[in-house]
DNA sequence: TACTTTGGCTAATCTGAATTAGCCTACCGT
DNA sequence: ACGGTAGGCTAATTCAGATTAGCCAAAGTA
């Protein structure tokens, strides 16, 4: 019962390596140490197999959805949290935020998956962008609008300021989806770009 | 004799939608408008078609590197040219930029493909981060860095304020890789990112 | 003019990987 | 105890897609 589950975990793992056309089912199958045909008890064929992890993905995400925005609602209404944003405070959102979605396991083989499928169709690449690019920033945005509200962020464009604190850990987070051996570089970089950051639009400065 | 730079293009233009694994030589053939064991005439197998533009692109981006390498100390010496940076100077080098990586076809497509084949293995890997990465990043940071010392520019830390010049390009070039469509909204984004980047670190501010 | 090379074609061939057939055993509910 | 089903296996089967064989004509060259 518990192999339906197992087939998905190590297809996943697989896909995220390699890429979806270069996963033979046969791969799956030792890895999870069963043999190809007896893939087909429990998935209809291969491409099933990739739209099950789709499908297990959004539920995930839906759910985790949830949870943030009561997670937002807690924020707005408990504006105070923000009230003393620190230098520290603001690099250990910005590092916990980079180290969940880096070494999440499924986090970080999903969105490799979806590197290497992006361009297959649009739907996959409207899932990437809904993911990796556009909820991060609308999520930091409305967490950073209530820092300005509260008043410790300055700035006249709530978007770009959050554009200017996402993308270079989207940039380094790509980095080292790339070249795992370049993450302490990586994590070097992205403690100087958030005291830039907090020395920018920080209150204190 | 120019059928084996045609095939290398159609191979390129196919392998950036959908990944080597997924075009069959005999569609890089029907492009070509030649039946696909003609290829063979020309290249050893379909791996020879991949490495043959690898081959090609380092061609390219050796070549253009010694242009940019001349620049630099072109700008160097005549570090007047920074003297009077001014918020347009910059909107018009950012937009340039990126449209340029953008939009020319070579570098689009080879980026794309690139993307797609990043994970297969480590060579690759770090094709993908010296072209895309590190040599932008080192490079602006030198131009940026003369900046600084004409005045025009003012920082501690020229590498971050590359990193916050260079990321939000990088996001975006990403985004309208992935969905065409959106080029118009990143555009935007990107002149109100170089403005805020401007207010920030320009000296008139 | 004959010889060779170049680059194209059609008709195999080869291979490898997905999928199906058909069998078997252990367990589950009655 | 017993029929059924879940899930595994081995042995085919299928099929697509890369590659090879072998032929041919045009174009270049001695």
């Amino acid at each position: 019962m518990d192999t339906k589950h197992r087939i998905l975990d190590e297809a996943l793992t697989l896909f995220s390596e390699k890429g979806y056309a270069n996963v033979f089912v046969g791969e799956i199958a030792d890895r999870v140490g069963i043999k190809a045909p007896s893939l087909y008890k429990h998935y209809k064929n291969k491409r099933a197999i990739f739209d099950a992890i789709i499908d297990e993905m959004n539920r995930r995400f839906e759910e985790q959805a949830k949870v943030l925005q009561i997670n937002g609602k807690d924020a707005s209404a408990d504006a105070g949290i923000y009230k003393t944003l620190s230098e520290d405070k603001l690099l250990k959102l910005g590092r916990e935020f980079f180290l969940y979605y880096l070494h999440d396991d499924y986090n970080r083989k999903f969105r490799k998956m979806l590197t290497l499928e992006q361009f297959h169709d649009a739907e996959l690449a409207k899932v990437y962008s809904k993911l990796y690019v556009d909820d991060p920033l609308s999520y930091q945005g409305m967490l950073f609008g209530f820092m300005v509200t509260a008043g410790v962020l300055k700035t006249d464009n709530v978007q770009i300021m959050t554009l200017h604190f996402y993308a270079p850990i989207y940039y380094l987070l790509t980095i080292c989806d790339r070249e795992p051996e370049r993450e302490p570089e990586a994590l070097k970089m992205l403690d100087d770009h958030i005291k830039q950051f907090d020395r920018i639009y920080g209150r204190n400065n």
